[in-house]
RNA sequence: UCCGCGGUAGCUCAACGGUAGAGCGUCCGGCUGUUAACCGGAGGGUUGUAGGUUCGAAUCCUACCCGCGGAGCCA
């Protein structure tokens, strides 16, 4: 069971509607007219007004009554806030206007903030003033326990609740970490297609779509070709974005719709791939940790996990993975590739994230470098996280070769057509280059310590659900 | 696609062959410091759908639909 209690703003605010004559045109009258508030702030700045008069724009998130006295819960997006109405302070009209209020209506408070330790958040509001944009229908989504189906079928309404407050906070500052610490790196940010003609792997189910006069267009599975080609314009680049995979994946590690994040650069090799990518993971967990420590109390996260992600992460070799997973009992032959219980098993054995490196070729994409004493394992590397949550990161160094692309194109049966601008780029300069793709969902999901992927974005496309 | 579990009030669940219930939400009443407040009252159902067994089915059987968990594949 999920907690559903609930929990956004601008400086223009609607006009708003006070005791009398509310009934009639409440929502044809909402929105039409506009006026300035000075007054406005937001809770998460409300200690800073103690002692001042000020106006919260929000929505009522919950409400305890004792007669004479209201505790209005209000919500703004930036918090939530007590508001404390009584009925000597306030004009009757007023009071009973607190008294009607559903869940999750839109109100405007006034009053001054005062410290308070019965307050959550230890601030509350003495109320002076009240107004109500919108009376809500009875909202679906009460404080107690809803099932996931439930939840799922509301997504537009759960995201207003506490949890998910703080899940997509910590999701937004994942990206922005990772998105600042790449441009303090050099790298430049170039969006790949998501309408793309084939297949990048040529391995996975792709979504298609009709395309005018010229056939099929299909979903971006990974932005990564194209990224290899901004790579050999601008050296180092990334690109971040929505990608798709069509697989019948039911699990909690999986979305068809989910948002990747592809650093790719000229020059690279696997062994600085790894480095930049642990830095990078590293700056982000530090990050959140840094910043997001109220939004991963609310998640009752151990960030003990977290703070032990430090550089350097274990690196272990894909014939390495294969002895531990001996050892543990789950012996696997050689050339499979990890399902995840085998991930789990190995990354158990860490305290933090750990790379399995130099898979066999069968493993992996086309694309993958041959090692050079080796030819049957691929210079690539993926980041298990910890605690069971998979693979993250996927990625390693690229053939720049044209020859071996080629040959490797016709033992795949991929269409050399299509890929006749990927092999111009070994045709043009090759070099060496090497890049990686940071499932953000499944980091989103490690961070915040949450049971299924499904939380960490914001409306979930799974395998049988589309909507909302 | 395969394996397992499940669908009963708005929500979360109980009843497991013999009159379909509780808590929460909703509505009405009470309460001046509540913390998922509390107290009293009311309303709320073709038990996922279709068939079958039975004197009698939410309960047993069959099929289908939907959901959940997992596998394969992948990030």
């Amino acid at each position: 069971m999920i907690q559903g209690a609930t929990m956004s703003g601008e400086s223009l605010t609607p006009a708003v509607f006070s005791a009398e004559g509310m009934s009639e045109a409440r929502l044809n009258r909402c929105g039409s007219t506009f006026r300035r508030s000075s007054m406005r702030i937001r809770i998460e700045e409300a200690a800073a007004h103690a002692g001042h008069e000020v106006e919260i724009h929000g929505w009522l998130y919950h409400r305890r009554s004792s007669g004479s006295i209201h505790f209005l819960l209000v919500r703004d997006g930036s918090g939530v806030m007590q508001c404390v109405m009584t009925k000597q302070e306030v004009p009757v009209a007023s009071f009973a206007l607190a008294d009607g209020l559903t869940q999750e209506s839109s109100i405007i408070v006034r009053g001054r903030v005062r410290e308070d330790r019965r307050a959550p958040g230890g601030h509350e509001l003495a109320v002076t003033g009240l107004d109500v944009v919108h009376l809500a229908e009875p909202y679906p989504i009460t404080p107690k326990e809803h099932g996931v189906e439930f939840l799922m079928d509301h997504r537009h309404l759960w995201l207003r609740s506490r949890r998910q407050h703080a899940i997509m906070r910590i999701r937004a500052e994942l990206i922005q970490a990772c998105t600042s610490f790449l441009d303090g790196r050099g790298f430049l940010r170039m969006d790949a297609p998501i309408l793309t003609p084939a297949s990048v792997e040529g391995t996975t189910t792709l979504f298609e779509t009709p395309y005018f006069d010229l056939g099929s267009a299909y979903l971006t599975q990974s932005g990564q070709l194209y990224n290899e080609a901004a790579a050999m314009a601008f050296g180092q680049v990334y690109c971040l974005g929505p990608t798709f995979r069509a697989e019948k994946s039911k699990t909690r590690r999986h979305l068809t719709e989910f948002w990747m994040l592809e650093p790719e650069a000229a020059y690279m090799t696997l062994d600085e791939y790894m480095v930049l990518a642990e830095e990078m993971v590293t700056a982000a967990v530090d990050q959140v940790l840094e910043r997001r420590r109220t939004e991963l109390a609310v998640l009752e996260r151990d960030t003990a996990a977290l703070e032990r992600v430090r550089p350097p992460f274990p690196r272990i070799s894909y014939d390495d993975a294969l002895d531990r997973l001996n050892e543990a009992d789950k012996s696997l032959p050689w050339g499979e590739d990890f399902g995840a219980e085998q991930e789990t098993v190995i990354s158990a054995q860490f305290d933090r994230p750990v790379f399995v490196h130099h898979y066999p070729a069968t493993c992996k994409a086309f694309y993958m470098q041959p090692a050079e004493d080796r030819p049957d394992v691929v210079l690539s590397a993926d980041l298990l996280a910890p605690e069971g949550y998979g693979e993250i990161i996927g990625g390693g160094q690229r053939i720049h070769d044209l020859t071996l692309l080629e040959q490797r194109l016709r033992e795949h049966h991929l269409p050399s057509d299509v890929y006749r601008w990927y092999l111009d780029l070994r045709r043009y300069g090759s070099v060496p280059h090497s890049g990686f793709g940071l499932g953000i969902e499944r980091t989103v999901a490690w961070i915040c310590g949450i049971e299924h992927i499904r939380e960490a974005i914001p409306f979930p496309r799974l395998l049988n659900r589309l909507y909302p």
